[in-house]
RNA sequence: GUCCCCGUCGUUUAGUGGUCUAGGACACCGGGUUUUCAUCCCGGCAACAGGGGUUCGAACCCCCUCGGGGAUGCCA
């Protein structure tokens, strides 16, 4: 079995396709089979080597692997489509000779007009064949005006192409409903994507071309490609596409589309490949969060669902915020740590301390970026009280549990008790209890009303913490 | 317009002729974990697009309608 994954380097790894790569990966390793990846860089406004770079940087970060690329080399290369022209060409002449394409001399505007009349007449066929037969004198005349001709296919008219989708089941076009003759080489000589697959899918030795549904309906174009020039046709496997909620295909209007975004945002490659594993597709017990491993052993191309699937950015999230829950406490400070770099310097700082925090505030955390709000209250000197704690902290109440707080921690508790036995002790002195006890006391403490168990927060802050923050509320006036 | 694909709770799926008064997960709502929030646990809401067939029996098979998507590029 022979995989690959073709994306054009015209911008960052987009989720659709990084959906293509990770399902073609999945059967990969459950297969081991051969994994290629191959640039398809034809369109030369568009395409770059950063772009490139990018889609590599964040495939790897998927942890995908593939076993021949540009990067890594392998024995069908090269694996850039702009390093195949000449390849490309010797089929272009064969075909030509054969009769089975030929140059055609329409200008864009002539062939804007075919379309209207297309339309119009309800006819299928865009092109109408206008330049098929030109005499050598015609093509003289116009190569004499300085046109530059395309190569266009030959397709003949009703003829049935039929295949056998993996995924949904018989399909079946008629040639005449494919817009006639198709552009294969543009007028600069550049082939185009639809013809130059076909041959790099049967050069490279693919089995199995497994890609996005939006390649549907080029299908039979390449399929009567192959067939005239011979080749042994893969096995077609097209997965939905993925949508937005408002059922069109996913795009930036819907959240965040790239890859490289969802890494910036601290969600971890393997809560990602997770989710998109299961977008389309169910694990036997309908388990949802299960490993790599239990994927790729349970894994079915069949099993992929014919149907569209809208992307849930809240499930993406709650999977996340899972897999950050089970991760093993350093494991999840190196995973955190550039995120509290962009806020705090560490340098200073004892790392254990630091883990036990983030321990402490792991499920409060979503995504990896989260820590820094959960954090700053334990890594900043000097509180801002919102208005609300403010209001609460100068209440009747609020103001004797202040007065209390200040008076056990300049006599009865010590560097031992202050943190396990402040409340009751508060508890005690003012006679508050439930809310009216609590929420003062971790507002005077945490600046906020709402957080993790108070008793082990002012473990993590210290004594001397704590006994600063109580002496700050003191100073709280209008 | 034309061609192709698709149609189970809001979303994602289970379901391949009887075990389905349709199951799970996310979201949402309610309750519990003897302060809050988060986690965790329990409970609730909620779907076979519609209409015809086939069959003793249909979410599952066939047809039509409707709805959605994709393609229709000298993009990939």
């Amino acid at each position: 079995m022979r995989l690959r994954f073709a994306p054009s380097p015209t911008g960052f790894l987009h989720i659709g396709n990084a959906r293509t790569a990770i399902i073609n990966n999945l059967l990969a390793l459950k297969n081991q089979a051969d994994f290629v990846l191959r640039i398809e860089d034809t369109d030369m406004e568009r395409s770059s080597i950063e772009s490139e770079n990018s889609i590599i940087n964040d495939l790897k970060w998927l942890g995908i692997e593939w076993t021949e690329g540009p990067d890594i080399g392998g024995n069908y290369g090269p694996y850039r489509q702009s390093e195949r022209f000449d390849i490309y060409q010797k089929y272009t002449e064969k075909l030509l000779n054969e009769g089975k394409a030929y140059h055609c001399f329409c200008t864009p505007e002539e062939i804007d007009n075919m379309r209207e009349e297309a339309q119009k007449t309800g006819r299928n066929e865009t092109y109408n064949g206008k330049c098929r037969n030109l005499s050598k004198e015609q093509k003289q005349a116009f190569l004499d005006e300085g046109r530059k001709p395309t190569v266009r296919f030959k397709v003949d008219s009703d003829i049935d192409i039929t295949f056998n989708d993996i995924i949904k089941g018989d399909i079946s076009f008629n040639s005449s409903n494919i817009g006639g003759d198709f552009i294969i080489v543009r007028s600069d000589q550049i082939p185009v994507y639809n013809y130059i697959v076909v041959i790099d899918d049967s050069l490279m030795k693919i089995s199995h071309v497994v890609r996005g549904e939006d390649h549907l309906s080029n299908t039979p174009k390449q399929i009567l490609i192959a067939k005239a020039l011979k080749f042994e046709l893969p096995l077609y496997a097209h997965m939905p596409l993925v949508m937005g909620n408002d059922r069109k295909k996913l795009s930036k209007r819907h959240g965040i589309t790239s890859v490289n975004i969802y890494r910036e945002e601290g969600y971890l490659p393997e809560a990602l490949v997770n989710y998109i594993s299961m977008l389309g597709w169910a694990a036997e017990n309908e388990e949802e969060i299960i490993s790599l491993n239990e994927i790729v052993k349970q894994f079915e191309l069949n099993k992929i669902a014919a149907s569209s699937a809208v992307f849930d950015f809240k499930k993406l999230k709650w999977m996340n915020g899972n897999y950050i829950r089970t991760l093993e406490n350093n494991e999840l400070f190196n995973k955190m740590r550039p995120y509290l770099e962009k806020e705090y310097s560490l340098e200073n700082m004892d790392q254990n301390h630091i883990i036990e925090i983030i321990t402490f505030l792991k499920p409060y955390c979503e995504l990896l970026g989260d820590i820094n709000d959960q954090i700053s209250h334990f890594f900043s000197e000097t509180i801002d009280y919102s208005s609300e704690v403010r209001e609460l902290l100068k209440s009747e109440n609020g103001v004797k549990i202040i007065a209390a707080s200040k008076e056990l921690f300049d006599s009865v508790l010590t560097e031992q008790n202050y943190h396990s036995d402040y409340i009751n002790l508060v508890k005690e002195m003012t006679g508050a209890t439930g809310k009216n006890l609590f929420m003062p006391c971790r507002a005077l403490i945490t600046g906020s009303i709402h957080g993790p168990d108070l008793a082990e927060t002012m473990r993590l802050y210290g004594y001397d913490k704590c006994k600063k923050r109580i002496l700050a509320a003191c100073q709280l006036k209008d």
